[in-house]
DNA sequence: TTATTTGCAAATCTTTTGCATGAGG
DNA sequence: CCTCATGCAAAAGATTTGCAAATAA
Protein backbone atom coordinates (compact mmCIF):
# COMPACT_ATOMS: atom_id res chain seq x y z
CA UNK A 1 0.00 0.00 0.00
CA UNK A 2 1.55 3.34 -1.50
CA UNK A 3 1.23 6.35 0.54
CA UNK A 4 3.03 8.79 -2.54
CA UNK A 5 0.57 11.99 -1.89
CA UNK A 6 0.86 11.82 1.93
CA UNK A 7 2.41 15.01 2.05
CA UNK A 8 -0.17 16.63 -0.17
CA UNK A 9 -3.12 14.75 1.72
CA UNK A 10 -2.05 16.26 5.01
CA UNK A 11 -1.56 19.87 4.06
CA UNK A 12 -5.16 19.83 2.86
CA UNK A 13 -6.52 18.15 5.97
CA UNK A 14 -7.49 15.05 4.23
CA UNK A 15 -6.80 11.83 6.07
CA UNK A 16 -3.92 9.46 3.52
CA UNK A 17 -5.88 6.46 2.72
CA UNK A 18 -5.31 3.80 0.01
CA UNK A 19 -8.59 4.89 -1.77
CA UNK A 20 -7.32 8.49 -2.27
CA UNK A 21 -4.15 7.89 -3.16
CA UNK A 22 -5.26 5.67 -5.92
CA UNK A 23 -7.80 7.66 -7.42
CA UNK A 24 -5.26 10.43 -7.48
CA UNK A 25 -2.61 8.19 -9.10
CA UNK A 26 -5.46 7.29 -11.90
CA UNK A 27 -5.95 10.98 -12.31
CA UNK A 28 -2.50 11.02 -13.10
CA UNK A 29 -2.23 8.45 -15.48
CA UNK A 30 -5.31 9.40 -17.12
CA UNK A 31 -4.27 13.18 -17.63
CA UNK A 32 -7.71 14.03 -19.37
CA UNK A 33 -11.11 14.75 -18.34
CA UNK A 34 -12.50 11.08 -17.36
CA UNK A 35 -16.08 10.05 -15.33
CA UNK A 36 -15.78 8.57 -12.08
CA UNK A 37 -16.84 5.69 -13.80
CA UNK A 38 -13.37 5.61 -16.13
CA UNK A 39 -11.29 6.88 -13.03
CA UNK A 40 -12.67 3.81 -10.98
CA UNK A 41 -12.29 1.08 -13.57
CA UNK A 42 -8.40 2.29 -13.87
CA UNK A 43 -8.28 2.41 -10.32
CA UNK A 44 -9.32 -1.35 -10.19
CA UNK A 45 -6.80 -2.30 -13.03
CA UNK A 46 -4.34 -0.78 -11.18
CA UNK A 47 -4.97 -3.60 -8.18
CA UNK A 48 -6.71 -1.02 -6.00
CA UNK A 49 -10.05 -2.45 -5.04
CA UNK A 50 -12.61 0.46 -4.45
CA UNK A 51 -16.34 0.87 -4.59
CA UNK A 52 -17.71 3.54 -7.08
CA UNK A 53 -19.54 5.14 -4.54
CA UNK A 54 -16.16 5.95 -2.49
CA UNK A 55 -14.86 6.95 -6.14
CA UNK A 56 -17.93 9.56 -6.32
CA UNK A 57 -17.50 10.71 -2.77
CA UNK A 58 -13.43 11.32 -3.03
CA UNK A 59 -13.90 13.45 -6.20
CA UNK A 60 -16.01 15.32 -4.82
CA UNK A 61 -13.47 15.64 -1.72
CA UNK A 62 -11.20 16.84 -4.19
CA UNK A 63 -13.27 19.39 -6.08
CA UNK A 64 -13.84 20.74 -3.00
CA UNK A 65 -10.05 21.15 -2.42
CA UNK A 66 -9.10 22.49 -5.53
CA UNK A 67 -6.85 19.86 -6.28
CA UNK A 68 -9.58 18.78 -9.48
CA UNK A 69 -11.99 20.11 -11.22
CA UNK A 70 -15.20 19.09 -12.75
CA UNK A 71 -16.31 19.66 -16.27
CA UNK A 72 -19.76 18.96 -18.46
CA UNK A 73 -19.55 17.93 -22.08
CA UNK A 74 -22.33 19.38 -24.98
CA UNK A 75 -24.76 16.36 -25.39
CA UNK A 76 -22.98 14.29 -22.58
CA UNK A 77 -24.43 12.59 -19.91
CA UNK A 78 -21.60 12.14 -17.18
CA UNK A 79 -19.42 14.44 -15.42
CA UNK A 80 -15.95 14.80 -16.21
CA UNK A 81 -12.95 15.24 -13.80
CA UNK A 82 -9.43 16.24 -14.09
CA UNK A 83 -6.76 17.39 -11.80
CA UNK A 84 -6.56 21.45 -11.92
CA UNK A 85 -3.92 22.92 -13.92
CA UNK A 86 -4.10 26.10 -12.30
CA UNK A 87 -3.77 27.72 -15.61
CA UNK A 88 -6.16 29.27 -18.36
CA UNK A 89 -7.51 26.36 -20.43
CA UNK A 90 -9.80 25.82 -22.92
CA UNK A 91 -11.06 22.36 -24.67
CA UNK A 92 -10.66 21.02 -28.29
CA UNK A 93 -13.83 18.13 -28.15
CA UNK A 94 -13.51 15.48 -30.77
CA UNK A 95 -17.08 14.41 -32.63
CA UNK A 96 -15.83 11.62 -33.44
CA UNK A 97 -13.64 9.53 -30.84
CA UNK A 98 -14.92 12.57 -28.18
CA UNK A 99 -11.08 12.54 -27.33
CA UNK A 100 -11.00 15.90 -24.91
CA UNK A 101 -7.97 17.81 -25.39
CA UNK A 102 -6.66 21.01 -23.29
CA UNK A 103 -5.40 23.96 -24.57
CA UNK A 104 -3.57 27.09 -23.54
CA UNK A 105 -4.54 30.29 -24.86
CA UNK A 106 -7.68 32.22 -24.63
CA UNK A 107 -8.44 34.46 -27.66
CA UNK A 108 -11.18 36.67 -25.40
CA UNK A 109 -9.04 39.51 -24.45
CA UNK A 110 -10.94 42.07 -23.10
CA UNK A 111 -14.36 40.77 -24.15
CA UNK A 112 -15.19 39.76 -20.57
CA UNK A 113 -15.23 43.63 -19.35
CA UNK A 114 -16.88 44.46 -22.80
CA UNK A 115 -19.89 41.79 -21.35
CA UNK A 116 -19.65 43.40 -18.08
CA UNK A 117 -20.48 46.73 -19.02
CA UNK A 118 -23.13 46.14 -22.20
CA UNK A 119 -24.83 43.51 -19.61
CA UNK A 120 -24.39 44.64 -16.31
CA UNK A 121 -23.08 41.02 -15.62
CA UNK A 122 -20.27 40.81 -13.13
CA UNK A 123 -17.84 38.00 -15.42
CA UNK A 124 -16.31 35.67 -12.92
CA UNK A 125 -14.70 32.86 -15.41
CA UNK A 126 -15.92 31.25 -18.30
CA UNK A 127 -15.65 28.35 -20.79
CA UNK A 128 -15.05 27.80 -24.25
CA UNK A 129 -15.18 24.52 -25.58
CA UNK A 130 -14.24 24.21 -30.01
CA UNK A 131 -15.93 21.09 -31.16
CA UNK A 132 -14.62 19.36 -34.26
CA UNK A 133 -12.40 16.26 -35.40
CA UNK A 134 -8.92 15.45 -34.37
CA UNK A 135 -6.17 14.39 -36.02
CA UNK A 136 -6.85 11.25 -36.08
CA UNK A 137 -10.33 11.12 -37.20
CA UNK A 138 -10.23 13.96 -39.95
CA UNK A 139 -8.62 11.78 -42.06
CA UNK B 1 -57.45 23.10 -28.92
CA UNK B 2 -55.36 25.53 -30.79
CA UNK B 3 -53.19 24.90 -33.74
CA UNK B 4 -50.56 27.96 -34.13
CA UNK B 5 -48.06 26.13 -35.73
CA UNK B 6 -49.85 23.84 -38.28
CA UNK B 7 -48.21 25.15 -41.04
CA UNK B 8 -44.82 25.35 -39.77
CA UNK B 9 -45.39 21.53 -38.59
CA UNK B 10 -46.42 20.75 -42.63
CA UNK B 11 -43.60 22.32 -43.81
CA UNK B 12 -41.39 20.03 -41.33
CA UNK B 13 -43.23 16.85 -42.00
CA UNK B 14 -44.65 16.42 -38.24
CA UNK B 15 -48.56 15.78 -37.53
CA UNK B 16 -50.47 18.61 -35.81
CA UNK B 17 -51.01 17.52 -32.32
CA UNK B 18 -52.15 19.49 -29.30
CA UNK B 19 -48.82 17.94 -27.21
CA UNK B 20 -46.32 19.26 -29.68
CA UNK B 21 -48.46 22.59 -30.12
CA UNK B 22 -48.52 23.23 -26.68
CA UNK B 23 -44.59 22.53 -26.09
CA UNK B 24 -43.66 24.79 -28.25
CA UNK B 25 -45.52 27.29 -27.27
CA UNK B 26 -43.99 26.81 -23.98
CA UNK B 27 -40.84 27.23 -25.74
CA UNK B 28 -41.83 30.88 -26.73
CA UNK B 29 -43.06 31.67 -23.72
CA UNK B 30 -40.25 30.70 -21.55
CA UNK B 31 -37.71 31.70 -24.10
CA UNK B 32 -34.47 30.82 -22.54
CA UNK B 33 -32.62 27.24 -22.04
CA UNK B 34 -34.89 25.56 -19.87
CA UNK B 35 -35.20 21.54 -18.90
CA UNK B 36 -38.05 19.59 -20.24
CA UNK B 37 -39.11 19.12 -16.63
CA UNK B 38 -39.41 22.86 -16.42
CA UNK B 39 -40.94 22.51 -19.92
CA UNK B 40 -43.51 19.91 -18.88
CA UNK B 41 -44.24 21.84 -15.79
CA UNK B 42 -45.01 25.13 -18.03
CA UNK B 43 -47.26 23.41 -20.20
CA UNK B 44 -49.63 21.46 -17.84
CA UNK B 45 -50.05 25.11 -15.78
CA UNK B 46 -51.54 26.42 -18.86
CA UNK B 47 -53.93 23.69 -19.17
CA UNK B 48 -52.33 21.11 -21.59
CA UNK B 49 -51.99 17.62 -20.11
CA UNK B 50 -49.05 15.80 -21.49
CA UNK B 51 -46.75 13.45 -20.27
CA UNK B 52 -43.19 13.71 -19.40
CA UNK B 53 -42.10 10.81 -21.73
CA UNK B 54 -44.32 12.88 -24.73
CA UNK B 55 -42.20 16.01 -23.65
CA UNK B 56 -38.97 14.33 -23.78
CA UNK B 57 -39.98 12.99 -27.44
CA UNK B 58 -41.49 15.92 -28.49
CA UNK B 59 -38.07 17.74 -27.83
CA UNK B 60 -35.89 15.04 -29.35
CA UNK B 61 -37.83 15.38 -32.61
CA UNK B 62 -37.90 19.83 -32.19
CA UNK B 63 -34.06 19.42 -32.33
CA UNK B 64 -34.30 16.64 -35.03
CA UNK B 65 -35.54 19.02 -37.22
CA UNK B 66 -33.58 21.99 -36.12
CA UNK B 67 -36.29 24.20 -34.30
CA UNK B 68 -34.66 23.57 -30.87
CA UNK B 69 -31.08 23.45 -29.91
CA UNK B 70 -30.00 21.48 -26.73
CA UNK B 71 -27.57 22.38 -24.64
CA UNK B 72 -26.03 21.49 -21.32
CA UNK B 73 -24.03 23.82 -18.48
CA UNK B 74 -20.97 23.15 -16.64
CA UNK B 75 -21.77 21.19 -13.37
CA UNK B 76 -25.36 21.22 -14.14
CA UNK B 77 -26.83 17.57 -14.83
CA UNK B 78 -30.05 18.64 -16.64
CA UNK B 79 -30.10 19.03 -20.53
CA UNK B 80 -31.59 22.47 -22.01
CA UNK B 81 -33.25 23.29 -24.75
CA UNK B 82 -34.43 26.24 -26.19
CA UNK B 83 -35.99 27.66 -29.48
CA UNK B 84 -33.06 28.15 -31.89
CA UNK B 85 -32.54 31.65 -32.64
CA UNK B 86 -29.95 31.01 -36.42
CA UNK B 87 -27.82 33.30 -35.18
CA UNK B 88 -24.59 32.79 -33.56
CA UNK B 89 -24.52 33.25 -29.85
CA UNK B 90 -23.40 32.73 -25.96
CA UNK B 91 -24.82 32.65 -22.75
CA UNK B 92 -23.95 34.35 -19.51
CA UNK B 93 -25.06 32.03 -16.85
CA UNK B 94 -25.82 33.52 -13.25
CA UNK B 95 -23.94 31.48 -10.55
CA UNK B 96 -26.59 32.45 -7.89
CA UNK B 97 -29.72 32.58 -9.27
CA UNK B 98 -28.55 29.72 -12.37
CA UNK B 99 -30.47 32.22 -14.97
CA UNK B 100 -29.06 31.63 -18.33
CA UNK B 101 -28.95 35.09 -20.61
CA UNK B 102 -28.21 34.85 -24.31
CA UNK B 103 -26.09 37.27 -26.02
CA UNK B 104 -25.25 38.34 -29.66
CA UNK B 105 -21.19 38.67 -30.69
CA UNK B 106 -18.39 36.45 -30.73
CA UNK B 107 -15.30 37.58 -29.30
CA UNK B 108 -13.01 34.64 -31.25
CA UNK B 109 -12.16 35.97 -34.89
CA UNK B 110 -10.12 33.66 -36.37
CA UNK B 111 -9.06 32.17 -33.52
CA UNK B 112 -11.02 29.37 -34.78
CA UNK B 113 -8.45 29.00 -37.76
CA UNK B 114 -5.39 29.33 -35.85
CA UNK B 115 -6.33 26.41 -33.26
CA UNK B 116 -7.14 24.87 -36.30
CA UNK B 117 -3.41 25.22 -37.75
CA UNK B 118 -1.60 24.68 -34.11
CA UNK B 119 -3.08 21.95 -33.25
CA UNK B 120 -4.56 19.96 -36.58
CA UNK B 121 -7.96 19.98 -35.32
CA UNK B 122 -10.91 21.03 -37.40
CA UNK B 123 -13.12 22.87 -35.71
CA UNK B 124 -17.05 22.76 -36.37
CA UNK B 125 -18.27 24.97 -33.87
CA UNK B 126 -17.67 26.34 -30.56
CA UNK B 127 -19.72 27.33 -26.92
CA UNK B 128 -18.66 30.05 -24.96
CA UNK B 129 -20.27 30.31 -21.81
CA UNK B 130 -19.59 33.48 -19.37
CA UNK B 131 -19.98 32.59 -15.24
CA UNK B 132 -20.77 35.12 -13.19
CA UNK B 133 -23.72 37.58 -11.89
CA UNK B 134 -26.65 38.86 -13.06
CA UNK B 135 -27.52 42.72 -12.61
CA UNK B 136 -30.11 41.51 -10.31
CA UNK B 137 -28.05 39.21 -7.85
CA UNK B 138 -24.32 41.14 -7.68
CA UNK B 139 -26.60 43.84 -6.06
C1' DT C 1 -9.89 5.87 21.25
C1' DT C 2 -12.49 8.58 18.22
C1' DA C 3 -13.67 10.89 14.29
C1' DT C 4 -13.36 9.93 9.53
C1' DT C 5 -13.71 6.92 5.66
C1' DT C 6 -15.32 3.00 3.25
C1' DG C 7 -18.44 -0.69 1.20
C1' DC C 8 -22.75 -2.21 0.19
C1' DA C 9 -27.30 -1.82 -1.04
C1' DA C 10 -30.99 0.95 -1.64
C1' DA C 11 -32.73 5.41 -3.04
C1' DT C 12 -32.91 9.27 -6.20
C1' DC C 13 -32.90 11.82 -10.34
C1' DT C 14 -32.98 12.28 -15.25
C1' DT C 15 -33.91 10.24 -19.48
C1' DT C 16 -35.32 6.35 -22.47
C1' DT C 17 -38.12 2.55 -24.01
C1' DG C 18 -41.90 -1.17 -24.78
C1' DC C 19 -46.33 -1.66 -25.65
C1' DA C 20 -51.18 -0.96 -25.99
C1' DT C 21 -54.35 2.79 -27.01
C1' DG C 22 -55.66 6.98 -29.42
C1' DA C 23 -55.70 10.49 -32.98
C1' DG C 24 -54.28 12.99 -37.44
C1' DG C 25 -54.34 13.14 -42.39
C1' DC D 1 -57.86 3.21 -42.57
C1' DC D 2 -53.21 3.23 -41.48
C1' DT D 3 -49.42 5.22 -39.82
C1' DC D 4 -47.66 7.99 -36.39
C1' DA D 5 -48.05 9.99 -31.66
C1' DT D 6 -49.18 9.50 -26.89
C1' DG D 7 -49.59 7.71 -22.00
C1' DC D 8 -48.21 4.75 -18.67
C1' DA D 9 -45.24 2.06 -16.29
C1' DA D 10 -41.06 -0.02 -16.20
C1' DA D 11 -36.12 0.16 -17.39
C1' DA D 12 -31.75 2.24 -17.67
C1' DG D 13 -27.86 5.11 -16.51
C1' DA D 14 -25.58 8.36 -13.36
C1' DT D 15 -25.09 9.86 -8.89
C1' DT D 16 -26.22 10.15 -3.90
C1' DT D 17 -27.21 8.48 0.62
C1' DG D 18 -27.98 5.61 5.10
C1' DC D 19 -25.84 2.73 7.93
C1' DA D 20 -22.77 -0.55 9.91
C1' DA D 21 -18.02 -1.98 9.76
C1' DA D 22 -13.18 -0.68 9.13
C1' DT D 23 -9.26 2.34 9.61
C1' DA D 24 -6.05 6.47 10.14
C1' DA D 25 -4.19 9.44 13.43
Amino acid sequence: MRHCHQKMFEEIGLKNTAQRDAVYHALERLHAPKTAEEIYLDTMHHNQDISLSTVYRILETFVEKNIIVKMTLANQTSVLYELSHHEHEHHLICLSCKKVIRITGCPLGNYEEEVAKKHHFQVDHHQLYLYGYCEDCRK
